[in-house]
DNA sequence: AGTTAAAGGACAAAGAAAGTCAAAGTTAAA
DNA sequence: TTTAACTTTGACTTTCTTTGTCCTTTAACT
């Protein structure tokens, strides 16, 4: 089996049922398996990915870790959303999906309002349309894992 | 875990809910914990700073000491928050900011999730620092302004 | 008042992780 | 069989932590 698969199972297996969240350290792993450190990140990027349901935090410097979380309420009209969404989106369709969401009652009003508050336009007065478009939608999905863990 | 996150959660856990103040003595928590007293100061520097909520006075000489207060008031903890918050705000003093509230039970678990994702360094990957802090201080303004409302 | 010892403060150097990026190698699709 | 997509590698960068040394302040004790 290829080694990205090897790395990509090795940290599936360390979510047991309880677990929503893995923790590894980088250096470790690839020691463990016979890698190069930055194929880690390659895997983090390919597999885990919001699309996949995950999301990713992670710390440098001595006691460093890459933090893996998984959404394990899976609803449905969330994922479809993330996984529609695509590299960016714009401050429209992103508050109407939001929503629409909440007006089939599977985002609470409140989150409902904060997400929509993040997203405003205004947030990010000066900088290019493309780039906020960018992190708009990696925000939104960010957001949107977070409501459903 | 590492030494840092030991000694700012012995410290954290020195809060109980009544009170707002704890005061430690830098070389005896130091030599408790088994790490150099400098070690103490760049915890102190790194995780209890104004923007996270934390005010800090000290004495030296004998009977010296370290006083760590949070930022209490409970009622309009997200108002005196806001506007504290100013023109940037970096991911660290963000969460910590957001953990505070929620461990103060000002922000409920959802919210501190959902607006905690949004405030990540990741979404904001490829971006200038500076930018990312202003959009980042605008956001959880209006995120906050939204929970209230 | 003057001295001394007991604190805490500042800062820099070294160390420990993780991140980035591009080039080279593989594999699968057209 | 080309071509496009995916993997592997490694050199270089950035961020965070640890440690130590020297400095300043201040309480306590003549």
């Amino acid at each position: 089996m290829k080694m990205s698969d090897l790395i990509a199972n090795m940290i599936l297996d360390m979510f047991d049922d309880e677990t929503s969240s893995v923790q590894i350290q980088r250096n470790d792993l690839a020691n463990r398996l016979g890698c190069v450190p930055s194929q880690i990140n390659y895997v983090i990027t390919s597999r885990f990915t919001p699309e996949a349901g995950y999301r990713i935090e992670s710390r440098r410097g001595g006691g460093g870790y890459i933090l893996i979380t998984r959404a394990d309420s899976k609803d449905n009209a969330i994922m479809s959303l993330i996984n529609s969404i695509g590299e960016e989106i714009d401050e429209r369709s992103a508050r109407a999906n939001i929503l629409n969401l909440n007006y089939q009652n599977v985002l609470d009003d409140k989150a409902a309002k904060i997400i929509d508050a993040a997203v405003l336009e205004n947030n990010f007065k000066g900088i290019p349309r493309e780039i906020v478009n960018v992190i708009r939608a990696k925000q939104l999905k960010q957001m949107l894992i977070a409501y459903i863990n």
